[in-house]
DNA sequence: GTCTTAAATGAAAGTCTTTTTCAGTTGCAG
DNA sequence: CTGCAACTGAAAAAGACTTTCATTTAAGAC
């Protein structure tokens, strides 16, 4: 992932948002985190950089980050609306299963499936959504020495 | 979608559950929709069938249901948790973001593209999921016209 | 620097969704 | 038929998310 603080934060300001002490905060847990939080996971870690920090503001801030296109939401299938930080430009989401890490795919070959899919549904494709689960290299390696 | 009451209603038999009346009630409702119905929607449609149907029987059945595979959960962008018919075996859907109407596509062409994945992340791929939104050949008409 | 103001904040209350508990009911094997 | 485990709905509880509102704060103007 690609992305340091304050790119981020200047991605922020250029959309006429204020940057806060609350929007620091839950910036940096973001960029800290190598999984999908919850919002209550935010507010739980953010509150080591903003001890006051609002799980309401959490919620605020995450839907104007997300529509800024600096967060992204997770939907998984046992559960719903973790964030991870977004690279630019469209990518996908691997899982993994035991830790939950995630590794950003970037670029996109779906490209070619998505026109077959429009030829036999009459669909205009709009958008897509796709998350692969699987396990990752260290959980793979404590499943062998266990 | 080639699921017809019978056999789904079999399917759960098979699985060791029983066949009561609110259970009948929901599979026939999820029957008849063309479109992901949430909990409540199948609850109020589902009164139809089964006058005193409940919510948390709607929510155990769904689960129970998900389960044995008759039934699976749909996440979109903006909501979660709407519920279609399952057929057998591995498909996609596409969904219109106007109506909401899902068609199913069967088979999955992913593989070589997850095959690629695994390469580059080290991670061993044990599923994905992939919802496609886009509008449908109603949709687009009714467009035309206005 | 300091002032001003619109944007942003946290607390509290409210709403909506989902789960748990429990006493009564029902499908179905024998 | 009968018995019993599985299943049910109602009520209550827990949880997730939103709204409201008085106070605070960032950031541009001076």
């Amino acid at each position: 992932m690609a992305a340091d603080f304050d790119t981020l934060a200047d991605h922020l300001r250029e959309h006429g948002h204020k940057l806060t002490q609350p929007r620091r905060a839950i910036l940096k847990t973001l960029v800290a985190a190598s999984k999908p939080l919850s919002p209550a996971e935010i507010q739980a870690r953010g509150q080591a950089f903003c001890a006051d920090l609002g799980l309401v503001t959490v919620y605020r801030t995450l839907e104007i980050m997300a529509d800024v296109g600096i967060v992204r939401p997770v939907h998984v299938v046992d559960g719903c609306h973790g964030y991870v930080l977004a690279t630019p430009g469209h990518t996908h989401h691997v899982i993994c299963e035991r830790c939950n890490v995630v590794v950003e795919i970037a670029g996109c070959e779906l490209g070619g499936f998505l026109e077959r899919v429009a030829q036999r549904t009459g669909y205009t494709i709009t958008g897509h959504w796709l998350e692969i689960s699987g396990i990752c290299a260290d959980c793979q390696q404590h499943d062998d020495t266990q």
